[in-house]
DNA sequence: TAAAAATACTCCATAGGTATTTTAT
DNA sequence: ATAAAATACCTATGGAGTATTTTTA
């Protein structure tokens, strides 16, 4: 039994006349008859009760009509959902992102994806960098974005969306305030709020480098994961902190954000994608995303108000 | 796009290997690569990732996998339900009766007909004979079990089923109650309620002729049409009444029944069926009334009990 | 180097076309 | 007598088999 039966039989069972069923079908009609004919001993019971003036159904015949135009609907579905998947416009997109991710670039793309890509069933968590390692292994995310220091990833092919430069996150009444760019011998002797160490050792090694070439030696006064527990804690006069510049997108009552002059490496963050596995919906969504990182380094100026207790934006 | 198609992809997905997948096919391998390859290039996207070690599902592959065992599956059940209907063992059957049939042996071959094609979707009316041809043109009804008296029927063939005796219900204090076998002479001058001439004219006339046969001349009191009114005005004492013997298998307070001596034309049920349309159910379900019909000519012995208000049983 | 998929080719089964017959109104 | 389906027969496409090459781990 294949699927040219059942287009067969439909067409008949809807014309009830050979001759036009086959004239719809672009073929002629003896072999139509043949293939109904076939069809019924197949099935070994008469579809249709046919004379030379009469076609009609059978209570079998009507029985399979309902379910053979259910099977090509289906069939004709099934191609065209694995073409939309192909194409990255359907089908589940399973994401890994750092936190700094979101607000760099992520947002915006995800946005964008929605409108072009409704269908896509997103799934998103939030990982470390390592994390998302081990899940694109398992394959439990499609994509990952994940922090980058030219570091390679198993299985998986990295490549940079976003460069972005830490800013300094700082009290509001704190003396460092009152300049727009702050050099990094400033910090010297300064509280500083550090990501975890044993989470990003190259990041705090690359950081460590960059002071002593500074000559200044801030002081770790506390641990803080999250960019958001930092500035919580900055808020609360604990110490300063380096954030990416992406930060600015959220305003803290009680703490200001002020640009660093050049040392310190970018916060660069970058696209893991599983190596012999093609998903059009993960490539789509980082194209998107190196767009909207690329058309937007840091949040349009316009956005942060002098007021704000961030502070000033980047562009003084 | 066939269904050959989507059996070659869904082995090769289930099995992860096209040389099992292959024999499974009950094929070679290389042919089973360019099914797969142009159903690929058909949907227009790669639906397995594979090189000479690995074969995985793309994206695409996934969905259309779920998707390909449905039609498949929906395929098969398609034809087993045509084959089901075929043998009148699945589907619908509409079936129009008189009410007299119900009893004589309709009841008994319905239950047997549930017991061996539970999954026929069963719908009755009761239908007088007149509506039965009406309704058996309309093709609203797929069967009729109708009275017969040897007349044609337009578009269908008729076939008789049972053939039982008219009985005499009578009240219970009534004088001919105390006989076993009651001569047609015996009803001259009775009170008799009549089913309605214009519903069986040919009934009608066949009874008054064996009347006159017998010399008798009862009269007529009253109409109706149910055999049960018939019963309930025989109980109130209004008058005799001529019923089908599968009426015993009903007991009604004050009512008495008891045979008749030969004379009357005996009470035949027949089957109409469509002709030119075959329906496995329905006839099915003939040969089970026929059955029904010849194994109990009347009600069980036993299930008469001589203090019934019914009165003693045929074989007395 | 070995195992597996892809490629190249050959063949035949069968879907479909053409001509004709049968059938029912 | 006519229109429509069935039958008979033929052709050619393409699905499947065989032999071989390519690829990758």
């Amino acid at each position: 039994m294949e699927l040219r039966d059942f287009e067969c039989f439909v067409a008949v069972a809807e014309e009830l006349h050979f001759r036009r069923a086959a004239a719809r079908l672009a073929m002629c009609q003896p072999p139509l008859s043949q293939r109904i004919k076939a069809l019924e001993e197949r099935l070994g019971t008469k579809l249709l009760e046919r004379t030379s003036r009469y076609v009609a159904l059978t209570p079998a015949g009507e029985a399979f009509l309902g379910r053979a135009r259910a099977v090509l609907e289906m069939a004709g579905a099934a191609g065209e959902e694995a073409r939309r998947v192909g194409l990255g416009l359907a089908g589940k997109l399973t994401v890994g992102f750092v936190n700094p991710a979101m607000d760099a670039f992520l947002a915006v793309a995800l946005g964008q994806f929605r409108a072009q890509a409704a269908e896509v069933e997103l799934s998103l968590r939030e990982l470390t960098t390592r994390e998302q390692a081990e899940a694109l292994a398992g394959g439990r995310i499609d994509l990952g974005f994940c922090r980058y220091a030219g570091q390679e990833m198993a299985g998986a092919s990295v490549m940079e969306v976003s460069r972005e430069p830490y800013i300094l996150a700082l009290p509001a009444g704190h003396a460092l305030a009152g300049r727009r760019r702050v050099p990094l011998a400033a910090l010297d002797g300064q509280p500083l709020i550090v990501p975890p160490r044993t989470g990003l050792p190259a990041l705090s090694q690359a950081l460590g480098a960059a002071f002593a070439a500074a000559g200044a030696k801030p002081v770790a006064v506390q641990e803080a994961a999250s960019k958001f527990t930092m500035l919580g804690l900055v808020a609360a006069g604990v110490g300063l902190a380096l954030v990416p510049a992406s930060v600015r997108v959220w305003q803290r009552a009680g703490v200001v954000c002020r640009d660093l002059e050049a040392g310190l490496p970018p916060v660069i963050l970058a696209a893991a994608l599983p190596l012999c596995r093609e998903h059009a919906a993960a490539a789509r969504l980082v194209e998107l995303a190196r767009q909207a990182a690329g058309s937007r380094p840091g949040p349009p100026a316009e956005a942060i108000r002098e007021a704000d207790a961030c502070g000033p934006p980047a562009t003084g």
